[in-house]
DNA sequence: GCCCGAGGCTAACTGTCGTTAGGGTCCGGC
DNA sequence: GCCGGACCCTAACGACAGTTAGCCTCGGGC
């Protein structure tokens, strides 16, 4: 409370560690984690390679908090919308909504947590793991409350969550800003095509 | 024709090199390309390291060869049946059927080709997404064919093509032999969300 | 005015990996 | 009965990665 955080102080908290792992999700997501160096990391943080492990114990940790970016986070920012008011359909498409946005917004990490997932240690794999499916339980339980009221109409709501959340995540590999789509198109149509048509809710929400 | 060909003879002319594929997308498939050294494929296929380069050029070739089987095989075989006989609807019905089972025939190789697309040479990377591209397209244009013919309403064929593209390889991800789910039992469950409710289609194909 | 820790640097180690060189063996064909 | 090529082996090279050791600097607190 007493010092002065406001203005650009040369030595900043934790700030460092955060550009560290930005660079790394840019260097991860554009050259695969295996063919990317402790160096080159170095080099696009402006630093030398050895002085990386004052805040890294090691590169897979580095990628273990890239991961955990897009799997917690989406948890705590996401998953809240599930509970917000509104019946499973509302509260459904504010998820895709919600959803699709961090996914850009983050959408270096999720590259990196999409495919070096091999990377990780069995302890942090697990980690991540965990998040994913919790994620993944949430949405089917709204699902589901969405076809116990009548709402919804699925056959599977365990089958509809998984291929709602591969719809989703799909997104990263084949979304690019300069693109013909604009985000917003995109995230309109899905809305459309995942809540709507697929899970059967019409155009009634 | 004259020789005897049906027995087990120590020297098959192309078979060492399909074994080296196969044992090469088990391990990579398991932990990952990087973390797999030639040494460790050679063991799987029971011959030393160095033999490996008899057969393939490179680790890379290796990888190369996973990928087509897994780009190039789904167009010789898939692609067909978007030019038998019927409505649009059947056909991408058939498609959808075809694909989960060519994925769950080559389960392993598609692994590999969904995560390790980094670690191809921009030139053989280049004819990989070429033929995923092709793919896309195809069935694209059966889309865009059903909406003319009114027996299917999306308002983009291109972004339903990629949305359904996402769910069928997304399958990769989670199936498992031994889950609650026979691989039918999706794939019934799949030509209905995807073909008669995403796609619009209803039940009347 | 001194201490001390955070953070950076240089230098180097150690292990491993992809790859190559060179030699052996076995079989089909002349 | 020899030749050649397909195939596999042992041995080793060269490069590079992740990581560690040890030193320097600088700024804030007693």
């Amino acid at each position: 409370m007493s010092s002065t955080a406001s203005d650009a102080a040369p030595r900043l908290p934790t700030r460092r560690r955060d550009a560290i792992v930005a660079a790394a999700a840019r260097t991860f997501a554009a050259r695969g984690y295996a063919a990317v160096g402790m160096r080159d990391v170095a080099d696009a943080v402006g630093v030398r390679g050895a002085s990386l492990y004052h805040h890294f114990a090691s590169k897979e940790e580095i990628l273990y908090a890239i991961c955990l970016t897009v799997t917690e986070e989406p948890n705590e920012q996401n998953l809240p919308l599930l509970d917000a008011p509104g019946t499973p359909a509302q509260r459904l498409a504010a998820l895709v909504r919600g959803h699709l946005h961090h996914l850009h917004r983050r959408r270096t990490e999720h590259v990196v947590g999409l495919h070096e997932l091999a990377a990780l240690t069995p302890e942090h794999r697990a980690v991540v793991d965990g998040h994913r499916r919790y994620y993944q339980q949430r949405v089917r339980e709204v699902i589901a409350a969405g076809v116990a009221a009548g709402e919804l109409a699925v056959p599977d709501p365990r089958l509809a969550a998984l291929a709602m959340c591969d719809i989703l995540n799909g997104l990263s590999n084949w979304f690019h800003v300069d693109g013909e789509l604009s985000l917003d198109e995109v995230v309109e149509a899905y809305v459309d095509l995942i809540v709507s048509r697929m899970l059967g809710a019409g155009r009634s929400f």
